[in-house]
DNA sequence: GGGACGATGTCCT
DNA sequence: GGACATCGTCCCC
């Protein structure tokens, strides 16, 4: 696992990437990089697994109820992080997406693939390169992401933003339901990568 | 104010 | 495959 050849730089994803559908921009959030920094050390992690989480018209999103409580910030800029907590121990990190702002929407972030600083992810949480940030829970443990970092605008240079990543040649992408809900749990809207070791589990 | 329930991970069998 | 840890959020008294 390492860096494509040819890549040069880790550049943001500009904001409009996000001002579309919700599931569309979680399909190509596939390849994506996650650059973190964390005391001077770099980490980077390709997104290998997301899911589409609407608004009001998806039962399954937190904003299905409407514009209160944690929920209010899948109303508000695109491009920014939502981070939550689950099961009162697991953090999930979360980027606003959707086509219009005054509507709601989210993708999850569930699995990624180490790319640089995977020995300094080992300090917080000490895993194999497949599992150490497979699933939304390890993955947030892995990357250092808490609830600070709710609102977090990830189109900027910090530390902690998106950039263009890749896919390697003969990658594909597959849809599956959604994992772990049970309102909603039609929707074909999870989207992982084919094939890759870190994804958590197989549609 | 109280109770039920998770967009999960881990450990055990 | 199944139990369960563990607590914030939400909904309903």
């Amino acid at each position: 696992m390492k860096i494509q050849s040819g890549f040069t730089e880790f550049k943001p994803i500009e904001r409009s990437f996000y001002l579309r559908e919700t599931v569309d921009v979680a399909k190509d959030l596939l390849g994506q990089l996650l650059v973190r920094i964390v005391n001077k050390n770099l980490i980077v992690v390709r997104i290998t697994e997301v899911e589409a989480y609407r608004g009001p018209d998806d039962p399954a999103s937190h904003a299905y109820r409407g514009k209160k409580g944690r929920a209010k910030i899948m109303f508000e800029n695109v491009g920014i992080a939502y981070v939550y907590i689950s099961y009162g121990i697991h953090y999930c990190m979360n980027v606003v997406a959707k086509s219009h702002q005054q509507e709601a929407g989210a993708v999850l972030i569930r699995s990624g693939e180490p790319i640089l600083g995977y020995e300094f992810m080992k300090k917080f949480h000490d895993k194999d390169e497949c599992k150490i940030s497979s699933g939304p829970g390890n993955f947030t443990r892995a990357l250092n992401i808490d609830s600070t970092y709710n609102g977090h605008d990830l189109t900027d240079k910090s530390d902690l933003y998106i950039s263009r990543g890749w896919l390697n040649a003969g990658e594909k992408i597959l849809q599956s339901r959604r994992i772990g809900i049970s309102n909603g749990a039609d929707k074909p809207w999870r989207f992982l990568i084919e094939n890759n070791c870190t994804v958590s589990k197989k549609p």
